[in-house]
DNA sequence: AATGAATGAGACTTCATTCAT
DNA sequence: TATGAATGAAGTCTCATTCAT
C-alpha cells in the first residue's frame, strides 16, 4: 500500500465515513483522527466540511460511473448493457449491505444552504441520465425522442430500485426494476 | 383554533421541522421553543428525539395514505386509481417544493442504531405496497402473482419518481414515471 | 463568601478576565474553567461572548459610577466634587496598575459588528457626561449652556487622563488633567 | 505605481488591516494573502506578528507626525500651530470615520507580554509630547517649566479628544478640546 | 404534571508558527 | 530567497439528555 498524501488521505477517509456512516453522523474530528492529520492541515486543503463532501462526491462519481461501464462492457448490445445495469446495482448494493446511493443519502437530510453538495448530486444524476440516453440513441429502431423518453423511464427504475432496496435492506426491488426495464425495452 | 395538548403540540411542531428542515437539522431546543413546551415536559412524553421521530412518522403515515386514497377515490377503475397515484405525487411534491419523502429523507442519513425509525420506514413502504397489490388483485385479468409483480413495479416507479424529483427539483420524473406506469399496466 | 449562582459566577469571572486581560485575550474556555461552569450552562445564560461582555459592562457601569459618586460625596461644593473626580481616577487607576478604562479598552480593538458592546460604551460615557453637566448646572454663576460647555471640557480631560496614564503606566497625566480642570473651573 | 519589495508590501498591507480592522481581528493569513507573499517569506522578514505591528507603528509614527507638522506649518505663531493641531485631529479622524489612534487602539487589548508594541506606543506619545513642549518653549512669555506644564495639559486634551470622538463617532469632542485648549493658552 | 437550569461531549473553524523543500 | 504544506492549541458555539425543584 503506497503512502498517500495528506489531501488524499482526507478524501479517502472522509469518503468511507460519509458513505457508510452518513454526512451528518461524521464529524471533522473523526475524519482527522482516522486520517492521521492535524485539523488545520485539513482546513488548508478544504475550506469547509461541505467542500470535503464535494471532493468525496466528485471522486465517487468518477469511480462509480467507471465501475458501471466496466460492469456492462462485456454485453454486446446497448439494450443488454442497460439491462445489465440492474445487475450492477445488485452486485454493488449487496456488497455495501444496501447502504444506498451516496448522492441520495447526502441530499435528503442536508442544511438548506449546502448548494455545492446539491449541485454534485444533480451533476451525477445527469451524467447517468445522459449515459442511458446515449446508449438508446444508438439503437436503430428508436427516434431520438423515443430514446430519451425510454431512457428516462429506465433512470426512474434505477433510482427507485436503489432507494427501496436501501429501505428494505433487500435485493427484491432491484430484481423488480430489472423486470420492469425488460418490459419497457420490449 | 382548538387548543392542542402538550404531546400533540410537540408532534405537530416536530413534524413540520423534521420534514421541512430535516431530522439532523432540527434540534430539541427548536422543537420545544416552537411548541412552547418545557424541556422536561417533552422528555416526559418522549424518551428521546428518536421517539419523537417515530411519532412523527406514524402520524404522517396515516395522513399521507389517507390523502393518497382520497385523491384517487374519484377514479372508477383500480388501474385508473393507480395511474392517478402519480398525479397525487405531482400535487403533493410540487406543494412542498419537491422536499421528497419523509421516510426516505430520514432514513438515508441516520445514526446506525436508530432501529425504531427504520422500522417505521419499512412499515410505511410496506403499507403502500400492500395497497397497490390490493388494487391490482381485484382486477379480473390478473392472477395474484401477476398482481404482486406488477404492483411491485409500480412501487419502484413511485419511489424513483419521488427521489429523483427531489434531486432535480422538478416534476419531470413524476411524469416519466406515470408514462412508464401506463405502459406496464398495458 | 456566599455562594453565587451560575450566572453571577460567569459575569464575575468574565469581568475580572475581560478587564484585566482584555476581551480578545479572554476565551470562553478560560471563563468557564475559572467559573467552574459547563460550557452549555454558560450559553444557556448568554447567547454569545459578546453578550457576556455586555453584562460585564452593565454591571461595571453601575459600580464604577457609584464608586465615583461615593468618592466625591464628602466634598461640599459641586466644583470640589468635580475636582475630586480626578482624585478618584488616581486612586482607581493606581489600584489597577493603570489598566485603564474598561470601555475604552474593549472598544478600541473590536470586530466591526459588535454593536451591543459599542452601545454600552456610549451609554457609559454619556452617563458620566450627564453627571458632570448636572453638577455644573447647579452652580449659580453658570448658564445651562456654559455648564454644558465647561462640563464637556472636563469630560475630555478625564478621558485623556485615563488613556494616557494607561499608556505611560504613570499617574502624571491624571495630575496634569486635574490642574487643567482647576484652571478651567476658574 | 512603483513595485514594492516584499517587506514593504507586508508592512503596507498589515498597516491598513491593523489600523482599520484591529490587531486582534487581523490574522497572519489575511496579511500574506492581501500582500501576495508566501507565509515563510513573511517569517523571514518578521520574527512574529508582534514584530509586524512594531514596523507598522514605526512607519505610522513617521507619517503621522509629519502630516501633523505639515498641517500646522502655515500657521505663524506656535500658539496658532498648537490650536491648529486640533483641526488636524478633526480632518484626520473624520477621514477615517473616527477609527481613533492606532497606538491607543493596539495597546488597550493586548496580551500582557507584548512589550515591544507597548514601547512603540510610549515612544509615539512621548514624541508628540516633546513636540508640543518645544513649541511652547519658544514662546517668550513662558518659563521652561510653565511650557512643559501647559504642554502636558494640551496633550491630555488631544488624547481625550481622540478617544472620545472614537467612542461617540462624532467630532464634538475635538471641538470641545480645541475650545479648552484656547482657554488654557489664554 | 410540569419546569428550566445544568451538564459532558462534541460540533466546525481559525490561530500564529515551524518545517521540509 | 522563497515557498506552501503541516502543525498543536485554542477559538466560539450546539448537541441530546438529566437533575433538582
Amino acid at each position: 500500500m503506497k503512502k498517500l498524501g495528506v489531501k488524499d488521505r482526507i478524501i479517502e477517509t472522509a469518503s468511507d465515513l460519509f458513505y457508510n456512516n452518513g454526512y451528518n453522523q461524521t464529524g471533522i474530528n473523526q475524519i482527522i483522527d482516522e486520517a492521521g492529520v492535524a485539523k488545520a492541515s485539513m482546513y488548508m486543503h478544504f475550506r469547509s466540511k461541505e467542500d470535503i463532501a464535494v471532493a468525496y462526491l466528485k471522486r465517487r462519481h468518477i469511480s462509480w460511473v467507471s465501475d458501471l461501464q466496466d460492469f456492462v462492457s462485456n454485453q454486446i448490445t446497448n439494450r443488454e448493457k442497460l439491462i445489465a445495469s440492474f445487475d450492477y446495482l445488485d452486485s454493488w448494493l449487496s456488497s455495501v449491505n444496501y447502504r444506498g446511493c451516496g448522492w441520495q443519502n447526502i441530499i435528503t437530510d442536508l442544511p438548506h444552504d449546502h448548494d455545492k453538495i446539491r449541485d454534485q448530486a444533480v451533476l451525477h444524476k445527469n451524467d447517468v441520465r445522459v449515459w442511458v440516453h446515449s446508449l438508446l440513441k444508438d439503437e436503430d429502431n428508436l427516434s431520438d425522442n423515443e430514446a430519451m423518453q425510454l431512457g428516462d423511464e429506465l433512470v426512474i427504475l434505477l433510482e427507485g430500485a436503489i432507494i427501496l432496496s436501501q429501505i428494505q435492506k433487500n435485493k427484491w426491488p432491484i430484481e423488480v426494476a430489472k423486470r420492469a426495464a425488460k418490459k419497457l425495452l420490449k
